[in-house]
DNA sequence: CGTCCCCTTGAATGAAGTCAATACGCGTGG
DNA sequence: CCACGCGTATTGACTTCATTCAAGGGGACG
């Protein structure tokens, strides 16, 4: 159940068998089924869990008084919600599910003895709460200063980098399960010039992208269309070093 | 010395003086000074210590291979830099004194003990980190979804409100060293543009800025002028609830 | 006194938004 | 079974916002 988070971790550490069964065991302790485009969490309610995404693609976002949206974030398979996010009164943002989604629902309490009693897990959640937060900064270097066709090569790259390191791509295809107007709102432009910088990037054989599945045709290329420098990401295997004591 | 950082922390949660004591004594520890303009981190540095802002500002950013720049945060006294930030191999950017800056650098070894021995600080700097994390999803909504004019003003009602937090603001005053580039290069707009922006806004009678100082006449209709809800921020004593023994 | 940085202004250009219409697939209910 | 509505993708024409280019002014500093 936690294999895609599982994966994703081992890119910075290497787990002993012990951590992978608590990591499995978080996983399964309460599963909850979300629609798709059904608000899994809404902006004033007040934290409980860290959601374990175990299944489907969901979004933080922000409404504007006046109607305008802004998603701020993506989370695929093997990702979590802030960690710690208890100390937070109420939620700033809501959470949807763009497709049909399964999370785990991690209490405090087990989050508090994994923090305790699992250092190289506890190690992990720092690397991915630090990832998160590096793509953040990231798409405010997309937002602020990329041109329509690169941002949206950019953030192209980045879903596939991300979803490649869960194991969903097979060679350079990969489900990306967004509208235009999904791509609209996270790149900030709107649906009709998302449509025609999309036919730019069909146009220059960069990548394919039909009924949801996105093929890249030559990913040095989409990279360097993109100003894409996957560092940000932190996936090159960084943290092998701390490797592991098997138990 | 740490007297931001525990005003700012103080919003969140009540110290007692031995949590005091030991704020003071980290910011005390190894102090460093920088000249204006110059890298206090570059990108690909390791990351050694925790930098705590006694004085000054500096800001994140990134540079794109063909000069365009972006910044992507502001530091201001009493913030930090990422906490944990050991678990990452390298920099993936550099941040850079915009005036005179004085860091005190905390040692790994001080903040686990910090970690260990003090919760209540600890639980503080959780909450720091997530409004930290928090300040970043709203530049996302900012350079995705406001108007230029939104864009700026939002900005700034951000760094008044950071400001006043520490105490750095009088009445409806403050200080923004900041140039027009740097507002261009924070906002993703041309430097052109943020002086004609500017001067709409003080055409509008919301604001003076000159001489890097910001006079804002009317909090209220800026907030509303920017679209500008502060509880990302999340400084309204949310967590006084947490209150102290004190000891 | 000259240089550099920062702010300002005007005019021309260009990127992206808006408005409007069409097409397609899908599910629902008559 | 078909009609209808709805969400999504597409296209064209026009508008607007923001960038670019270019030039000038003021203050700080060597």
């Amino acid at each position: 159940m936690a294999s895609y988070l599982i994966r994703k971790l081992e890119q910075f550490t290497k787990f002993s068998s012990t951590d992978r069964q608590v990591l499995e065991d978080a996983a399964r302790a309460r599963v909850r089924h979300f629609r798709s485009r059904e608000d899994i969490i809404r902006e004033g309610d007040e934290p409980r869990n860290v959601n374990l995404f175990l299944g489907g693609w969901a979004c933080r976002y922000k409404s504007l008084e006046d109607g305008r949206r802004q998603i701020m974030s993506y989370f695929i398979p093997g990702d979590l919600c802030d960690l710690n996010i208890f100390v937070l009164r109420s939620m700033d943002h809501s959470i949807l599910a763009l497709t049909p989604v399964t999370v785990a629902e991690i209490s405090r309490d087990l989050l508090e003895d994994i923090t305790v009693n699992q250092p190289r897990i506890t190690q992990a959640l720092w690397w991915e709460s630090l990832v998160t937060a590096s793509i953040q900064r990231e798409w405010t270097v997309n937002l602020g200063q990329r041109t329509a066709f690169e941002r949206i090569a950019h953030l192209l790259c980045e879903l596939f980098f991300r979803l490649r390191a869960v194991g969903l791509t097979q060679d350079n295809t990969c489900e990306i399960p967004l509208t235009q107007v999904d791509i609209g709102e996270t790149v900030g432009l709107s649906t009709v010039h998302v449509n025609r910088t999309l036919q730019e990037l069909r146009g220059a054989g960069l990548i394919t992208l039909r009924d949801k599945i996105l093929v890249i045709h030559d990913l040095e290329a989409m990279q360097n269309a993109a100003l894409f420098n996957p560092n940000y990401l932190h996936l090159n295997h960084v943290g092998r070093h701390l490797d592991a004591n098997v138990d």
